[in-house]
DNA sequence: TGACAGCTACTCAAATTTGAATACAAACTT
DNA sequence: AAGTTTGTATTCAAATTTGAGTAGCTGTCA
């Protein structure tokens, strides 16, 4: 259900890694940005898999560190939930539509001046994705973590079309 | 942080009900469809927020049932993260990202048989999306809420563009 | 009338998430 | 060489989420 067992599992077809390595490796996929997973839950769900044996602990240091490695019953997993994501349209949660939702519970101006200001937010945010790509090779993610940007991008880019056809339809009192 | 809390304290605004009545006008807000507020989570966040002094509790019937209203606490606190979800542009999290990012554990062909299908399904979501426009207001829903559907319509749409570009790419070995 | 289906309404234990707090090591500064 | 910042690495209690399970109520059809 939730993206956190895949993508630790995911981190770890790379190659053994304690979970500070998973995080910084996740870091690097920029999965940070759009996946919401706080560090204190990928050593929770390493250490969860290992009980469930999808992992396999291969060094147990001195001093908590812990090293863990993918087996085939973590390999088989890991495919089960790739193919999953892939075949199955979940829907997109998009923390905005929350307040689309609530529109209605503004004033006219305090809209406006909203839109105009998440405008202003999204093209910039539209710019950064768009200078991102290209700028990830360098540290080490395989080269189509770039679709993601690209995805991302075209998703921020619907998010300002939206913005700027709603302004005018505010203003006229056609919304809400 | 979650749209729990907000989600709540919004339907609660159109007077006072209990956990259910909660449940049942997210349900025709759409708000099931795109946020993930399982209905146990409602229970405990009217609790936790009575608890917090942002509701009171009118009616504390026989049988557990619990009838709740929203106070002027409440009030301020629901426009307070309102305007939060109106000015900051938090990431959109989309489940295929985790695909995408994983891209390059699968073969060839699976990845091109997963993108049809993947095209079809989202040809029907975009579909179904429209159609549902306009559908909603029978069923007491505020008008602006097929705005949230207009929206999630783009973002399927431009899902499908992505897709629709990444096939030809896949296929002549640009991707992955 | 009573039996069955479907809606209303909630509880609760288990699982998961969260991020502040902790600790030690390496690099840098003075 | 002692002090300071930065990076590595994890733990843990508290908060939240989850959804199966439970139970009453209402209509309806035989």
């Amino acid at each position: 259900m939730s993206p956190t067992r895949i993508l630790i599992l995911g981190a770890l077809l790379d190659g053994p890694m304690n979970g500070y390595g998973v995080r910084r490796r996740l870091e690097i996929m920029g999965a940070d940005q759009w996946a919401n997973v706080a560090f204190g839950s990928i050593y929770h769900g390493l250490s969860k898999m290992a009980d469930e044996g999808l992992l396999d602990v291969v060094e147990a240091g001195k001093g908590g560190k812990v090293v863990y490695a993918v087996n085939d019953t973590g390999r088989m997993e890991f495919y089960r939930l790739l193919m999953g994501s892939w075949s199955t349209v979940q829907p997109i949660i998009d923390p905005f539509q929350v307040a689309l939702t609530f529109m209605d519970r503004l004033r006219k101006e305090e809209i406006v001046a909203a839109l105009h200001e998440r405008r202003r937010q999204l093209a910039m945010n539209v710019e950064a994705t768009a200078q991102a790509v290209g700028a990830k090779q360098r540290y080490g993610a395989p080269g189509h973590v770039n679709e993601n940007l690209r995805l991302m991008g075209a998703m921020l880019q619907a998010q300002l079309d939206w913005v700027e056809q709603a302004i005018p339809r505010v203003e006229s009192d056609e919304l809400p």
